[in-house]
DNA sequence: CTTCTCACG
DNA sequence: ACGTACGTGAGAAGT
């Protein structure tokens, strides 16, 4: 056995690393102790690194302890440790991990403990620090990461174990990306910092659970968002298929056309279409005035303003207001190119487990307002005017996929829960709510510009935006915009109710606004006209996932793929492909404060493209199930005009 | 590491 | 008194 001391907090704490028979014995009678007296113990595992599902992925440790001692079982290629430590797993009835869905999925896939049975028996410390304060570090918070957090609630001289480990990668020649793999399982720095993270998580627990407790963050929000995470793991642990012959194709066709325009650009002298400052000075050299700036001062070369200097309308077709800029055409075309290559066709590519599919790393409870997350690739922000990534994303053999999103959901929570009654009606009789509002506006004759602008406006209340914002962001001259708002505010007199009231709650509570789930959620003191929206988009990711927790009892959710903010996209038997989604539907439906949150069902083809595909023609050529049932690739297009 | 840009809801 | 667009993940360039 070696021995690792190391001071936390002025106490002497062990790391043992067991070596033989002998040892194991002691592990395993530390580990009786604590299941017989039904103690909680931290726990950690270090790994090769984060792409859990990679052919050449491996488990290199795991790690037990409590604030005093760590049991750092080193199970890489040694069978009766792996034994050891999946025994002891399975066998401890309280754990708590920093990050559980990571070492939950981890222990799933490669030490045969079931996410399932683990489940019900961990804690999550991170989503804890979450309820307490969802902020990082930079936006003012203490961050989330188990550093951060028990400088704070443990010893503020704790070591950075993660940092630190860094630094002892490069000094044997390896960097971030693979000293996680390459560093010796028995280097002394590695297995003191891996048994100090048990010792930490089991420190900041405590600390973290008392927090909650002081300011009153309730006991079922944090199992409300145990049992969210679990079932976004098993969808991560589902992952999705991949077409790989598509998915080449497509990665070299946007690798040809992202050069075609970049070689036109350098024809003007941008060397690199991804610096800014080229294609600025570039286009000055042209003759273009450039006139907005970044907030760094220098000249701003967007897409929109590089699409107005190519004479495109936002959805990139020709507008016929003046001599096309050719530089800024190819500098656009070549970007998009590239980025679509890049962070999605490539991702795809090189993203697949030895199944051919890619397991998207969902972070259940991230943004400050709680949104979920999606990255590796990040599957919630593919292109939506365009098939074609969606395309390389396939459903299982002989299923259809589908997806079911809520209608206006933020809209419907907002007036929900500022109890509008005008604009509760209106939810209540199934109104279009734009075209409503632009019908209380303008009369029975609006046009679909008005329509526009009231859903515009309505954005704006959600946001917090004001006149000049939505004026820029619709194209409608700034007193047209400043008399729809003030329309708005007299129809529906309750939001700016609402709004006036978080604020003027949130200056009374420290600058915290709280949920109906009871989750508080800091706000900037200069910024806070965002108390609405942080309850709206908060409220409104509570609604979905609730939907997820109720389709996981009903046992719907071997039928789902991903959580995408107000929708849900999954995968189904084509025989019955209709009615799971209308199951997914009902399920996701309810009601809300008095107002119904209804949902929008649409079943696809082969691929997830399929759904974007607004052509029956388009569907039949590039969607084999379309190409057999061609009625209902008519049926679609009629649906989606 | 920061800035800028751009994809989504 | 007035007005503020909200939230993400990711790559490339430049420091």
């Amino acid at each position: 056995m070696r021995n690792f001391p190391y001071r936390i907090a002025g106490e002497e704490t062990v790391t043992r690393v067991p070596d033989d028979a002998s040892d194991l014995r002691d592990f395993r009678a530390w580990v009786e102790r604590k299941a017989s007296a039904g103690e909680m113990v931290g726990a950690d595992t270090e790994t090769t690194g984060l792409d859990i599902y990679s052919p050449s992925y491996r488990l290199r440790t795991v790690q037990l302890g409590d604030a005093r001692d760590a049991w750092v079982l080193q199970v890489e290629d040694r069978p009766e440790m792996q034994e050891a430590a999946r025994w002891a797993l399975l066998t401890l009835p309280r754990l708590v991990f920093h990050n559980a869905a990571f070492d939950l999925l981890v222990l799933d896939r490669h030490l045969r403990c079931p996410l399932e049975t683990m489940a019900p028996r961990v804690t999550d410390s991170k989503i804890l620090a979450h309820l307490y304060d969802p902020r990082p570090k930079h936006e003012g918070g203490y961050g989330l990461a188990l550093k951060e957090l028990c400088a704070r609630d443990v010893d503020p001289s704790a070591p950075d174990t993660q940092g630190d480990l860094t630094a002892v990668f490069r000094s044997i020649g390896e960097t971030k990306a693979t000293g996680w793999a390459k560093i010796d399982l028995s280097h002394p720095t590695y297995l003191q910092y891996a048994g100090l993270d048990v010792i930490l998580v089991s420190r900041l627990l405590p600390v973290l659970t008392k927090r909650l407790c002081d300011v009153g963050v309730s006991q079922r929000l944090v199992d409300f968002e145990h049992a969210v995470m679990v079932v976004c793991a098993k969808l991560e642990r589902r992952g999705m298929r991949v077409d790989q012959d598509y998915v080449r194709g497509l990665v070299d066709r946007l690798e040809e056309e992202s050069a075609l325009h970049a070689e036109k650009a350098a024809r003007y002298g941008v060397v690199s279409v991804n610096a800014p400052k080229q294609v600025a000075d570039a286009l000055v050299g042209m003759g273009e005035t450039l006139t907005e700036r970044t907030d760094s001062g220098a000249l701003k070369v967007d897409k929109s303003i590089l699409l107005d200097l190519a004479d495109l309308d936002q959805s990139w077709q020709p507008r016929g207001t003046r001599r096309p800029n050719p530089l800024a055409d190819a500098v656009l075309r070549s970007k998009r190119a590239g980025k679509w290559r890049m962070s999605y066709g490539i991702a795809m590519r090189d993203g697949l487990d030895d199944a051919g599919r890619i397991h998207p790393k969902i972070n259940s409870l991230q943004a400050r307002t709680a949104r979920m997350s999606i990255s590796g690739p990040p599957l919630q922000q593919l292109p939506s005017g365009d098939w074609t990534i969606r395309r390389a994303l396939l459903p299982e053999p002989g299923h259809r996929i589908f997806s079911v999103d809520y209608s206006a959901v933020e809209m419907r929570v907002l007036a929900a829960l500022a109890d509008e009654t005008v604009m509760k009606r209106a939810i209540a009789e199934g109104r279009d709510l734009h075209g409503f509002t632009a019908e209380l506006i303008y009369g029975p004759d609006y046009t679909s510009f008005h329509r526009k602008l009231c859903k515009g406006v309505g954005f704006g209340k959600v946001y917090g935006g004001g006149a000049l914002t939505l004026s820029r962001q619709t194209g409608a001259p700034l007193p047209d915009v400043k008399k729809a708002i003030a329309a708005y505010d007299r129809t529906y007199r309750g939001i700016k109710r609402f709004s006036s009231r978080l604020q003027r709650e949130a200056r009374a509570d420290g600058y915290i606004v709280w949920t109906p789930v009871g989750r508080r959620l800091p706000l900037d003191r200069d910024r806070v006209y965002a108390a609405t929206n942080y309850v709206v988009q908060s409220t409104a990711r509570d609604v979905l996932c609730q939907a997820l927790l109720d389709m996981d009892a009903k046992g719907l959710t071997d039928y789902l793929y991903l959580p995408i903010h107000d929708e849900c996209l999954g995968s189904a038997p084509e025989d019955v492909a209709e009615d799971v989604a209308a199951e997914v539907g009902t399920a996701m439906a309810m009601d809300f404060f008095g107002v119904p949150l209804d949902t929008d069902p649409e079943v696809g083809g082969y691929s997830w493209g399929s759904l974007y595909m607004k052509k029956a023609h388009t569907m039949i050529e590039h969607d084999p199930w379309y190409a057999a049932h061609p009625d209902e690739a008519h049926a679609a297009e009629e649906r989606r005009r």
